[in-house]
DNA sequence: AACCGATCCAACCGCGTTTCA
DNA sequence: ATGAAACGCGGTTGGATCGGT
């Protein structure tokens, strides 16, 4: 389909907004509303293309957006949220109030991407990756690298599941339904409860737990971005044991399963790596 | 103080999707 | 039903800033 570029006209003005013409662009839409963002440069008297109008108004002068540095609560937010939706900006965006998704797009591939990476996980996928090139999840790293595999694969079985049975199948809009819902809901609630349980247990004993596994996360997993080997990646604990157990036991029902490791999945403990990696 | 590489982020670009005549 | 126009999204770029030497 033929189309012309938004900006075919010369003598439109490119590159940094300045102050001058966010206000008229901000005095405009607050007057009229933006109505075609095609004609709105025209109206307004600005020597802008649409587009780029509809980009300035959208992340930057809108007036709900919340600016300055993501909070930590945020962050691991856009982390659980790409791993079930992908590089779906906006949706994940919906989900962070006063957010963009230009704005997540930037932190994620300037930050979390990263820190991912360091972890020795791909960010694309949230796997770890494979040691030296071999198959992917041989030996995760950490019971939390090991965990979102888990996590993955479930998803991806569910997913394709619902797509057989053709229950509005676009399932990284189920899962955004399940998290949006009474059950994500309650998943939430559950670890933050987890959590502060696992918190006090991690002060009374330092044998290794299923929250106990931050530090291994940390300090091991970092060394380990290249993808090689190391003493961490044999370590497994009881909870890996039993998620084995469950996992292994194909016949049982993959969204249910997916559920069950949605609500294993001790997200404030695991996640915390952010605050140090 | 000057240079240089790394990092960050606002803005642009291209393309798929939706709308409408 | 068709195709052009408009919109919206995700990927990428480039200039500003920062930190190290």
């Amino acid at each position: 389909m033929g189309r012309t570029p938004c900006c075919e006209k010369k003598g439109l003005k490119k590159g940094p907004w300045a102050p001058e013409e966010d206000e008229i662009l901000v005095n405009y839409i607050k007057q009229h509303g933006h109505g075609s963002w095609r004609s709105l440069p025209k109206l307004a008297g600005l020597l802008r293309c649409g587009k780029s109008c509809r980009l300035r108004w959208t992340n930057y002068l809108r007036p709900d957006i919340k600016r300055g540095p993501f909070t930590i609560e945020e962050e691991k937010l856009v982390i659980q949220l790409h791993g079930i939706l992908g590089n779906r900006w906006v949706a994940i965006a919906a989900q962070l109030p006063r957010r963009t998704d230009n704005e997540i797009k930037n932190l994620w591939n300037t930050h979390l991407r990263k820190r991912l990476l360091c972890m020795g996980i791909d960010p694309q996928t949230h796997k770890p990756f494979p040691p030296c090139g071999g198959p992917i999840l041989a030996a995760p790293s950490s019971p939390a690298t090991r965990h979102m595999a888990q996590w993955e694969s479930a998803r991806l079985e569910a997913e394709a599941r619902l797509s057989k049975e053709s229950l509005q199948p676009n399932s990284p809009d189920y899962f955004l339904r399940l998290w949006n819902s009474e059950v994500g809901e309650s998943f939430r609630k559950l670890n933050n409860e987890h959590s502060t349980a696992c918190r006090s247990s991690i002060s009374q004993t330092s044998s290794s737990t299923k929250c106990g596994s931050v530090s291994a996360v940390t300090v091991d997993a970092c060394p380990n971005a290249a993808g090689s080997s190391t003493p961490a990646s044999n370590r497994i604990d009881e909870t890996e044991e039993q998620i084995d157990s469950s996992d292994s036991c194909c016949s049982e029902d993959s969204s249910d399963t997916a559920l069950q490791l949605l609500l294993d999945f001790p997200i404030n403990n695991d996640m915390s790596f952010l605050e140090n990696c």
